[in-house]
DNA sequence: TTGACATCTCAGTCATTCTTGAGACATTCT
DNA sequence: AGAATGTCTCAAGAATGACTGAGATGTCAA
C-alpha cells in the first residue's frame, strides 16, 4: 500500500509552492463550530437568525457576527420577511457553496 | 432567486444542533495555509519535509510541526526512504483524505 | 569516531480569532 | 407614542493556534 519513493540521490528543491489560497479561506469559514452548524442548517432552507441561535445553542449577536462573516464571503444572504420585516431570513448562495467546495476539492483530491 | 420563506406567524424554535465536528475538524486542518501545501503537493505522490519546507517557503521543523498533525489526524503518514533512510518521505493515506472530504461535503451540500 | 544532515519535540512568544457586553437601529404591537 | 422584539455593530477580554529557537534523535560519509 506504500507509494514508490523517488530515485536518491537528492531531494527535488526545485518545487513550487501550490496556490491554495481560496482553499485555505473557505476551509477557515468552516473551522468553525457555529458557522459550519449555520451553513448545514441552511441547507434545509433559508433561516433567521433567532432560529439558528437556538437550535446552535448560542448566543443571537454571536450569530449574527459569524453570518456577517458567511455574508461578507458571499456564502449567504439576507432578506427581511415579506409578512413580518423584522426577521432576517438567511439562504445560502448556492453558487458560492459550490465554489468553496470546489476550492476544497483542489486541495483533497 | 430567492427562496420562499416559510409562513409566519413564530420562528420555529424546536430545531436542533447538527452534527459539524468532523466537518470543523477537517476544515481546522485546511485552514492553515502550511498544511493544505502539504496535502496538495502531496497528491503528486511522496515528498520528503526538505522538499515540501523548499517549496512552501517555511522552516523544516514548521513544516514537521503541521507534519505531526496531520500525522495524528491520519491524513498522512511516513516512511524512510530505503536507499538513504535520512528522508522520512510522507504520503497521504486516501481513505482519510476521502472521510475528510465526506465531512466537508455533508456540511456544503 | 567525528561531523554533517534530516527530522523531531517542546516551551515561550506572538498573532489571530472567538465571545461577551453594551448600545444602536428598525419593525411591530398596544 | 411607547414598549417589546429581532438584529446589528464594535470595543475589550479570553482563548486558540502558529512560529521561533534551542536542543535531542537517528542516519550517513569521511
Amino acid at each position: 500500500m506504500r507509494a514508490d519513493l523517488p530515485v536518491l540521490p537528492g531531494p527535488r528543491l526545485d518545487l513550487s509552492a501550490p496556490d491554495v489560497a481560496r482553499a485555505v479561506d473557505a476551509a477557515a469559514l468552516l473551522s468553525d463550530r457555529t458557522r459550519a452548524g449555520i451553513l448545514r442548517m441552511l441547507r434545509d432552507g433559508p433561516h433567521c437568525v433567532c432560529e439558528m441561535a437556538a437550535a446552535l445553542g448560542e448566543r443571537e449577536n454571536n450569530v449574527s457576527n459569524h453570518l456577517a462573516r458567511l455574508r461578507e464571503a458571499g456564502l449567504v444572504r439576507a432578506s427581511r420577511h415579506d409578512a413580518n420585516a423584522r426577521f432576517q431570513y438567511y439562504e445560502r448562495d448556492e453558487a458560492a457553496i459550490k465554489a468553496a467546495g470546489d476550492a476544497l476539492r483542489g486541495v483533497l483530491g
